[in-house]
DNA sequence: CCTACCGATCGGTAGG
DNA sequence: CCTACCGATCGGTAGG
């Protein structure tokens, strides 16, 4: 009790870092923001943050490895069905609504993991392409079947891809669409851009 | 003669400094990269640097401002026919062609302006709203003659404008395809997601 | 969680 | 274009 108790607290602190950080890489970018930008938006000395952190890129380098095993798995829910344009429009508003609320970890995942180095920088390339690789061989196996009408699948993909992730530099809570609005607008992008001869399908 | 000479010269250092600061940065980030960076670039000493330029971040705004206004009339050129579904297509390929030729300087008005500050950081952004205002209303007008299906222009607008920026993320001139080959595809891509009745035109 | 402190590096200036 | 130098700040450690 105790001790959960306390594995709860640590637990908690540990999240409390990481989503001041989040906030501040986001804003700011992650050269652009310092531990002491961190520390001072959770009122504690710089040095009381390596208690729940190894390091400032180990604290990038978390944030990106889960975001995009997070990823990779909302994907690979949203392939279950046999149909090909269902499939595309599901991968597709997934995504999305991901982006749209998940907007500081996608700006990790587009951009600031490039201030990793070596192996770390390489896991999460890895990640990325391994989500890249299965968007696009899905959307060459629909052109094979005859579902969807697009000469180079690897530019559809990247294409939706990114008008995807793009979501999350521009998506506001405030603003006047929701995010079920701008996911199902998505899925119809992606239907028509890939060729999906079932095109408004939903 | 000797003149002349010599505003070359000057010419040419400043812009042998804003080379390779773009190429820096684009590489490492804004904040990733140090003057003595780009100084070591360019096998100088830093303080060397400030007989060419204000400050480092003078640098990247003059970039930043430059490239934008080099986008806006791009865009209006592309802008010059009275069909709708042709115009959409050349707006779209000639921001993909840009986003592939100018790779570094895409990057900084996508995302490293985020380290101005003040006015130099709101001019960037009046720019591009300025950019993203225009392409909305145009497709705004398209939607209202009937040419465009597509219930929010917004949308569809920044779908398109971020599917055709992220070019500059991943295009390669090592690559397989040529610019010509992406900017053809995405051009028909821009038409299908707007619901233009004539989609493969061209 | 704190104070005290480390060497390295930051953007930029002085002066020639 | 250089050397010499500025105060500020960087990520991180020691020690309690």
């Amino acid at each position: 009790m105790t001790k959960l108790a306390g594995q709860n607290a640590n637990g908690g602190r540990r999240r409390e870092v990481r989503d001041a950080a989040l906030t501040l890489f986001a804003a700011n970018g992650y050269s652009g923001t310092s531990m002491a930008d961190i520390a001072r938006a959770l009122e504690r000395g710089a040095p009381s943050l390596y208690n729940h952190i190894a390091s400032k890129s180990a604290l990038l380098h978390d944030v990106c490895v889960e975001t995009l095993n997070e990823i990779l798995k909302l994907q690979q829910d949203a392939m279950s069905t046999s149909d090909f344009g269902l499939q595309l429009r599901m991968m597709t508003e997934t995504l999305v609504r991901f982006s749209a609320t998940h907007r500081r970890e996608v700006a990790m995942v587009a951009r600031e993991f490039i201030h990793l180095d070596g192996d770390a920088r390489q896991e999460v390339l890895d990640l990325r392409h391994q989500f890249e690789r299965r968007f696009r061989d899905f959307i060459e196996r629909g052109r094979e079947s005859g579902d969807f009408a697009t000469p180079r699948p690897q530019l559809a993909s990247y294409a939706i891809i990114e008008m995807s992730l793009a979501v999350a530099q521009w998506y506001r809570d405030e603003g006047p669409m929701s995010v079920e609005t701008v996911a199902e607008d998505y899925g119809t992008f992606a239907l028509r851009l890939a060729g999906c001869c079932s095109n408004e399908s939903k």
